[in-house]
RNA sequence: CGGGGUGUAGUUCAGAUGGCUAGAACGCUACGUUCGGGACGUAGAGGUCGCUCGUUCAAGUCGAGUCACCCCGACCA
């Protein structure tokens, strides 16, 4: 099995992520490809995001619910926008029952077991989601209405790419239904806000978020906003989405309300969602040639203490890095000690570098006579020494310097990688070697759009800001500045 | 769907011009010696060579078909 194609840099990748995540071992002769197994590692990290993130989204007064997996053909072909956007990708459930072969080679399926309606398996939950609330909704008085979702979802891209793009992945989308487009459009942001904090402050991740272009926007949307990521090879992932959907669901649902005045009125909706993908962000932005490097927010593990001991001295170790355990464990969560016996010390350091362990303490019988530990943090690989007194609070302190670090490291890349460009030839040359976010003017027009991404792959990613220039690629005047980037 | 490639041990792969009982490394098991940066020794377990048909005295190796997977495009979070 070759990975090429998600490392940061170059090769050394392919094994780091490999903790996280396995090929899913399907059947032969399945034609199911590109799914993942999110091994206990790996589940972790996301468990970690799940909780941190659902705390930000139930701030915003979101409460969570879930809806079937299953969307009836006819609901999802309501919105002429959305049909064309996923109906390239969906996978489509015809009958519900098998049988046995006659030739006695298993089983086959039924075909009387045909579906009157075919089921589509969800790509995203916008249908189905708003059948439900056009029966829930009826007065001003039910509005506004804020519903999550943690879900699977399945798209059958036709190329697909570990952690990037799986056919099946799980994400959180949240569904919001407004009385009035002000407050909506303030919610698209209020979420997008969401989205661009927690990348900072729990990813450790600087992001550019905005308004997405007309070719860019979600299926069946008004408008969409986009928090983009940029990962080590330059190029951009897009992780976090946020659409004003207006009234265009509302319409073909028949979500409606009657307002204070007894008028009757289409309901204005939105609709948002962060997936795994973030995972693969995280990943690929952070890791260095030692493996993975976690924020310590999301680390399953956030220190590990690694006792070192001949047989002379094992129980004297053993004993004080368990005390030292304690110590530590008091004020900070996810405190391993890894005593295996059958492993040697080399082993085991290079084993929780590479799953990306921010804080290794190590104990001897040298730490041990001076009544003190070495650590090492895993985003510089310095090497220091302290004492035990206050060992806790001093491990807690550099946590968050750990995480701090990161994220000042990653606003740095993102600057450097950031280039503010005039002419279409340094535009490309600049794409064609170390790429990274260009801002550029751009008049709008779908034909510069296509043409920029015929000669470069580049698209735009978002709206940068409002000024005045040239398109760069027709030259025309523009007041738009764009940030372009070339995609995963 | 187009272009390219690959199927041999758990994994990564080697097995020119067909030839004896199919190999290596890593991993795995047992025992011993080790342990401040991926330890070492000894002994072991592990394979219908993707599948089918054909050519041949003889097929992992040649031919045809088939299935699966990977990479590069188009499409996308």
């Amino acid at each position: 099995m070759s990975n090429k194609g998600i490392t940061p840099r170059n090769q050394s990748y392919s094994q780091w992520y490999l903790d996280i995540i396995d090929r899913a071992e399907l059947a032969e002769n399945s034609s199911v490809r590109g799914c993942m197994v999110i091994k206990p590692y790996g589940y972790a990290i996301w468990e970690n995001i799940q909780k941190e993130l659902d705390r930000r989204i139930k701030g915003l007064g979101v409460s969570n619910a879930y809806f079937p997996l299953f969307i009836p053909l006819s609901f999802f072909s309501k919105e002429a926008s959305h049909v064309k956007g996923f109906a390239k990708e969906c996978a489509v459930v015809t009958h519900y029952r098998l049988k046995e072969a006659e030739d006695g080679s298993g089983v086959v399926v039924d075909p009387s077991a045909k579906l009157e309606e075919e089921l589509i398996v969800r790509p995203t939950s916008e249908t189905i989601m708003y059948d439900t609330f056009s029966r829930w909704i009826t007065s001003w008085r039910d509005l506004p209405l804020k519903i999550n979702q943690w879900a699977n979802i399945v798209r059958w891209e036709k190329r697909t790419r570990p952690f990037l793009r799986t056919t099946e992945f799980l994400w959180q989308e949240g569904h919001t239904v407004h009385s009035n487009h002000e407050e909506s459009e303030k919610q698209v942001l209020e979420a997008l806000k969401m989205y661009t904090q927690f990348a900072k402050e729990v990813l450790a991740l600087e992001t550019y978020g905005g308004k997405k272009s007309e070719s860019e926007k979600f299926a069946g949307a008004v408008d969409t906003y986009g928090v983009e990521a940029l990962m080590q090879d330059g190029k951009a992932l897009q992780f976090g989405t946020s659409h004003d959907l207006g009234q265009n669901f509302a319409k073909v649902f028949n979500i409606k309300y009657t307002d204070k005045e007894g008028k009757v009125d289409y309901a204005w909706q939105t609709s948002w969602g962060v997936s795994t993908r973030m995972m693969g962000a995280v990943i690929m932005s952070h890791s260095d040639d030692l493996g993975l490097v976690l924020p310590p927010v999301i680390a399953p593990i956030k220190v590990v203490i690694i006792p070192i001991y001949k047989d002379s001295s094992k129980e004297k170790v053993l004993e004080f890095a368990k005390d030292i355990e304690s110590k530590i464990s008091a004020i900070v969560e996810g405190v391993k000690i890894d005593d295996r016996e059958y492993e040697s010390v080399g082993y085991k350091f290079n084993e929780w570098e590479k799953k990306g362990v921010p804080i290794r303490v190590e104990i001897g019988e040298k730490d041990l006579d001076r009544n003190g530990v070495t650590i090492v943090r895993r985003d510089t690989n310095e090497k220091s020494e302290i004492s035990i007194n206050s060992i806790g609070s001093e491990i807690n302190m550099l946590l968050d310097s750990i995480q701090s670090n990161l994220l000042s490291r990653s606003s740095t890349i993102l600057q450097k990688n950031t280039h503010t460009i005039s002419s279409y030839d340094e535009f490309k040359k600049q794409l064609k070697g170390e790429k990274g976010f260009l801002k550029a003017y751009w008049c709008g027009s779908k034909e510069c759009e296509d043409g920029i991404k015929y000669d470069t792959k580049a698209t735009t990613r978002c709206l940068s800001g409002e000024g005045k220039g040239n398109c760069i690629y027709c030259e025309k005047e523009s007041t738009k500045e764009w940030v372009f980037a070339i995609p995963y």
